[in-house]
DNA sequence: TTGCGTGCAAAGGTTTTGCATGGCA
DNA sequence: TGCCATGCAAAACCTTTGCACGCAA
């Protein structure tokens, strides 16, 4: 399940330059593929879901589920933020989909928590928090 | 889509015979019909899913949907006090898929501060936190 | 009697997987 | 050369839907 591509693949690099050109937009696996597509270009399906995995593993892309049972979005966070040694949560809205950066000390206590308590190490490149944001409530 | 039911039949009456004998435990629609199905008994599986979305409109049960593609959770709530349902969080191992039912004052307070704070209201029924468990580092 | 609930089977849509081939390092 | 990544198609998966029949009220 777990895949690391290390490869520079043709396919890796066009969907990098695909999601680096649609920065705050949620994007599903399909859109990828029709956008594709319509380009003339082609990467298989199967390919396309598991690059995303790749890169959400890698902390490059959010992968969030707005709606259950409704395709998963991504959304390109940038190839440098993981790097940074900062973590970052991310809070998404259910209701205006927005996407809240979340720098922020309690968060830093509740992982430290569930590491030393619940012998859970949180990852916070794969952690999104669903709620419903100021504006929306 | 929406269906609520109003009369009191065997397969509704069974259903929540069943969640009432397992309160706290998270159940999915295929589990319930596992069970069924070991006891010799008979629902059909779309009945199943429609009973378990009114019960979920009804506020008898909780809906947790941890992760699209993977089941939904169903939990028991009592049909008395629908709006008390104490939610609970969950802790998703990225490694071997191990779901973590989480009920921790930390995770409260995170959830009290988010709100303070931040403005930004966590729905424990869709937050997953994903990361690596006891036995899997 | 009325119309909601059920059962059955099939469809729906997203995501995963098996396997042979291709291509990066 | 050694693996990882890809492509293709099929499978897997959970869930929903259509339709005729059954049954609660």
């Amino acid at each position: 399940m777990a895949i690391r591509p290390k490869y520079k693949t043709r396919q890796r690099e066009r969907l990098l330059e695909y999601f680096t050109s649609v920065p705050g937009r949620h994007i599903t696996a399909g859109d990828v593929c029709e956008y594709l597509k319509e380009k003339g270009e082609s990467i298989a399906q199967a390919t396309v879901y598991r690059q995303l995995d790749s890169l959400v593993e890698e902390g490059i892309l959010v992968k969030y589920n707005v709606e259950p049972g409704c395709p998963a979005c991504y959304e390109y966070l940038g190839e440098e933020h993981p790097v940074n040694g900062e973590t970052c949560f991310h809070c998404k809205c259910t209701k205006c989909g927005k996407l809240i950066h979340l720098h922020c000390e309690e968060v830093e206590e509740l992982t430290e928590h569930l590491d030393q308590e619940h012998k859970f190490r949180l990852d916070p490149r794969r952690t999104v928090f669903y709620g419903v944001c100021e504006d929306c409530r």
